[in-house]
DNA sequence: CTGTATTTGTCCGTATGTATA
DNA sequence: ATATACATACGGACAAATACA
């Protein structure tokens, strides 16, 4: 996919040489992806793969490392050891987007209210949901998360409690695709946002969290709905959301 | 992030020991991620890095090896060559998300309808932007998109052309982190839907299409939305959304 | 055009740490 | 405790690519 051809003037049909440990890797990936090795399945040692590929043992390492920061598979040290294909894990796969979404923003790539905007694409419809589905054990969770919040003893604290009860609403609406781009954009967010230096009134924030909670506990849509646009509003600092369709 | 202790019962507060090349690349990768290291900028070369991390250069190399899988940096060979910091890229990016997305849907971990819904979610709001923002150049580009579309020869070339043609619907409407992510969920969802086994029936979706177009060149945000709402069922074969708030 | 210096790419041999049997 | 299997790490060497004088 990546290895499509340069169009160029006067290009001619051919690939760019890779080096051995990428086209060892390459060769991995694909088996990995298109299910020839499954999760738990053990590739062969080192010296093996050597002779498979006819590359030194240095070489193959090396493809090794590329796949294992692809988080597709892992070594164990030992005997009886060795190297195995992952389980996809979603940790990892937000951790890859989040370090993405933080450099476009670095680089000026993509802005601040492209990611509110987002943010809140994903948000408020999800709110929604959430106010559809929850079961009296959802409203306990999410009602334990705001105390949290409200009792955490620094910022940094009080920041990640605020994201742990937003994530929980996530869970709730049942979406795990949503769940899972949605805390890297959090993140690339309060990132781009440095600058705007106002320390967080957390009074106002604890009153938007509580006003959420009621609107989902009581299955009120769209209360729930416009409690999230304000919220995320006096999140983000954005005073009037010309583009958003609450 | 990833490296939060494990909250077992009798859990000592250290930390497993990382392997030497998983040390030096997490160094080096905190450097380029805050800035330290900006794009374009050279990293000593392999020996000066041997000596300073005090590491033999193999293990130098694998830890460039992670990162370069990360395409945070590349190498270049030759005099005047070195390695360098990556300017962050969008399709490299994608590739990424891409790649998880599938091996979730591929472990079941997610499923046709969370990609369905989320799809949906990007791709409504987006098409109601579009038709606020558009302009006549825009309209021009859909419709020179749909007609590519219409007479493409092979079912490849359709499919690939129907994603130009909502690609550009997210350019129009002006927000990049959609337009990133939105992509690599398409992807999977075709993957999650291959058991569907019915052809395409290209004349709906060319109506479709055609339908859309009208309705973002006439600034008809609903009609637009209600448009897309319904390509997308006859896209995936959904007859009742049952969540879908269009 | 030719050599020379620089830098990554590749290979080999060996030693060490770790976990299983 | 010993042997075995495996990943990890080291050091040295040469090849290949590129820039520059």
């Amino acid at each position: 996919m990546s290895d499509r051809v340069q169009g160029g003037e006067d290009a001619l049909p051919v690939k760019r040489i890779d080096p051995a440990y990428q086209q060892v890797a390459n060769q991995l990936r694909a088996l990995i992806i298109d299910g020839n090795l499954a999760p738990g399945d053990r590739l062969p040692n080192e010296d093996k793969l050597c002779s498979r590929f006819g590359v030194s043992r240095n070489t193959v390492r090396e493809a090794l490392r590329i796949l294992s920061s692809d988080h597709l598979i892992y070594a164990v040290r030992g005997a009886g050891g060795g190297t195995f294909v992952t389980a996809p894990d979603v940790l990892s796969i937000q951790e890859r987007l989040q370090t993405s979404l933080r450099l476009l923003t670095g680089s000026n790539e993509i802005d601040h209210d492209e990611l509110f905007e987002a943010r809140a694409l994903l948000e408020i419809p999800t709110v929604r949901n959430a106010a559809r589905h929850r079961t009296p054990e959802d409203i306990d969770r999410l009602r334990q998360l705001e105390a949290r919040v409200q009792h955490a003893g620094n910022t940094l604290e009080r920041t990640e409690n605020s994201e742990d009860f937003h994530q929980a609403i996530f869970e709730i609406a049942g979406n795990r695709v949503l769940s899972i781009i949605a805390p890297p954009v959090w993140a690339a967010l309060t990132l781009s946002w440095r600058d705007q230096s106002s320390p967080h009134r957390w009074s106002t924030i604890d009153h938007d969290h509580g006003r959420i909670l009621q609107c989902v506990e009581a299955g009120d849509e769209d209360g729930a709905a416009h409690a999230m646009m304000a919220h995320l509003r006096d999140l983000h600092g954005i005073s009037q959301g010309g583009d958003q369709n609450d």
